[in-house]
DNA sequence: TCTAAGTGTTAAATATAATAGACGGATAAA
DNA sequence: TTTATCCGTCTATTATATTTAACACTTAGA
């Protein structure tokens, strides 16, 4: 095979096609951070348990290491994966977020998407929350302070805030004091999305 | 070469080679994700533009994908590099942190690394800062509201609050008003360690 | 019962990543 | 100059990831 030099075509490929929201440069932020490490590529090689060739083929984005590789370059450094990209957060007063910028916070049955990544000092907190049907926020009431409020897009939500228990339905909404025990359910057979938002302090 | 089918040794090979500092499963992850938006693997594969046989053998963890790869199928979700990783942040209610565990904040020449990943809601901010020969918070005063303090560990570090300014070294501290406008310098020529601390609310 | 279309998995072929080792250049000391 | 040692890059080989195309299984409908 002949071998690919265009730079611009093996970024893209590393980019995963030009379907890169953020536009990071994988070698360049490993070169940054090795320098600001003060290692060599051969030190760094080293301390990692790798050849000083992938490193210098990583930074010129030569090459799209597997996971499994750059998770050992960068324990040479040390940086956990999760740091590795987390660098690139969007800055804190960002206005505009795309759908795919919400920050994923929950898991399992229950999703939460999160309007901005740090809330820190943030007087107001916005999810897109979708559960699957059965989910469930347990039985453990939720309480904390603040006020909350939302509004159903979508299938049939069980709401019990206090004594209070009712089903929801698109285009319905609540609102009630956290302080206020309260817990959520998808009773539905379909999907239920519900986009939300909590005022701290205190959440 | 004889086909490698030990599961055991295939995940410590994605992990890094016992380097893990997350015992995190790559396979289950995307797994969970997938079946967390109902979608096959086929219908992922077409997504994502990759063979389905690829989304099969990565959740079998039976192939450590490269980044483009791994950054093109979760474009099929769709889902960043960053919250994918993010995924397996430290519990909010953490005790022990190793160094290394540390969230990196800034970058370029200078280093800010964070105890605790996300402190909504937190009272106290300690940080462990390096400053690069040279570095330096910039032109434009900082201000906010709390409390800072910090001692050095490393290196000649000047610091200006309002109209006083300090040339500090070793085992010298700082304690202020974050609302009086700061200012922090390395002056010396090698690398300043520093460690702080803020209080919010409000930082 | 038979398709037909869906699922996840697998084997062989191919493309690509990772290694070992060589190369040229820079720096420093004899 | 010579020798030695560091640096980053490159080539040929080896190891691995990815694709293509098949397999076995399940479900739904004629």
């Amino acid at each position: 095979m002949a071998r690919d030099r265009n730079p611009e075509k093996i970024v893209n490929k590393i980019n995963g096609e030009g379907v890169s929201d953020d536009d990071f440069d994988l070698g360049q932020r490993l070169r940054s951070l090795r320098e600001l490490h003060n290692l060599s590529q051969r030190q760094l090689a080293k301390r990692a348990g790798v050849s000083n060739a992938v490193i210098s083929l990583i930074e010129q984005n030569r090459t799209s290491p597997s996971v499994g590789m750059l998770k050992k370059v960068l324990s040479g450094i040390p940086m956990s994966m999760t740091d590795f990209f987390a660098l690139d957060v969007a800055p804190r007063d960002k206005v505009f977020f795309r759908s795919e910028e919400l920050t994923e916070i929950a898991g399992g049955k229950i999703s939460f998407r999160q309007v901005g990544r740090d809330l820190t000092g943030k007087a107001l907190q916005i999810l897109r929350e979708r559960y699957q049907p059965g989910a469930d926020t347990g039985d453990t009431m939720l309480r904390h302070d603040g006020e909350e409020s939302g509004i159903i897009i979508r299938g049939r939500f069980e709401v019990t805030v206090g004594e209070q228990r009712r089903v929801l339905g698109p285009g319905d909404a609540f609102y009630f004091d956290s302080r206020i025990p309260h817990r959520f359910r998808n009773v539905g057979d379909e999907e239920v999305e519900v986009v939300t938002a909590c005022t701290p302090p205190s959440f």
